[in-house]
DNA sequence: TCGTTATTCAACCACTCGGTTGACAGGCAT
DNA sequence: ATGCCTGTCAACCGAGTGGTTGAATAACGA
């Protein structure tokens, strides 16, 4: 698993560290401030940031005895593009499902007139 | 991580599994064509079959001894919507790093005017 | 200097993951 | 019926993950 889609993908699927970049993303914040909101011991906010940190989606500073973090969605990028690669198939069955609820509209029952 | 979003990335995060997406991009396949291109057992790729199946990322039919696969991207959707919540922040970074690279191309040294 | 605050490190635990192998089951074809 | 494909299941293994606790580090404040 080293490529670093993998890499990126794999930090991104976990909802405590999703929720991290979403606080990021509302600014930047220290390793207790990111800790609060969840349930579990600072240690293991600690790690989930080495885990970010390691996908580059963060970067950490130091200010005294502080170690700010800022959000760096820059691997995100990648993600975007790969799934982009996609966008056609599933619009593509949302438009087969348009289709058909618009079928069902018209009263036209099942949709079968081929 | 019961929740579907994390799923979905799980299931993407791992590059013989977005392989076989791919695969199945161009065409129905069933798992021995599936395995094909990979050195491993194919009990070890119907394990990963199981896994975007779990994920609603492929559905199975069955067709005499074969089980035939096919694309599901809907659940891609949302991750596209997702991680387009953060397209803003990568496209800022590379504006800043354009821009710092036309402050370069310009011959400003070090683009510190301000 | 001592205590406090903020954070990390190290060891440990239960669990999951990605892989293997061997046995098994469904559906042809002879 | 027998055997051959195709695929899955079950048990196992080593490595990784997500969490805990307690000790260690680093910088500030008195």
């Amino acid at each position: 698993m080293t490529d670093r889609l993998s890499t990126t993908l794999s930090a991104l699927a976990d909802p405590t560290r999703r929720g991290i970049l979403a606080q990021l993303a509302r600014g930047e914040a220290t390793v207790g401030e990111l800790a609060e909101p969840y349930d579990m011991s600072l240690a293991a906010v600690s790690k989930h940031l080495k885990v970010l940190e390691h996908a580059g989606l963060i970067t950490r500073g130091r200010e005294a005895q502080w170690r700010p973090c800022r959000l760096k969605a820059a691997p995100m990028a990648e993600v975007a593009d790969w799934v982009g690669e996609y966008r056609r198939f599933w619009e593509q069955s949302l438009d087969r499902l348009e289709d058909y609820l618009a079928e069902l509209q018209k009263g036209d029952p099942g949709g079968t007139k081929n």
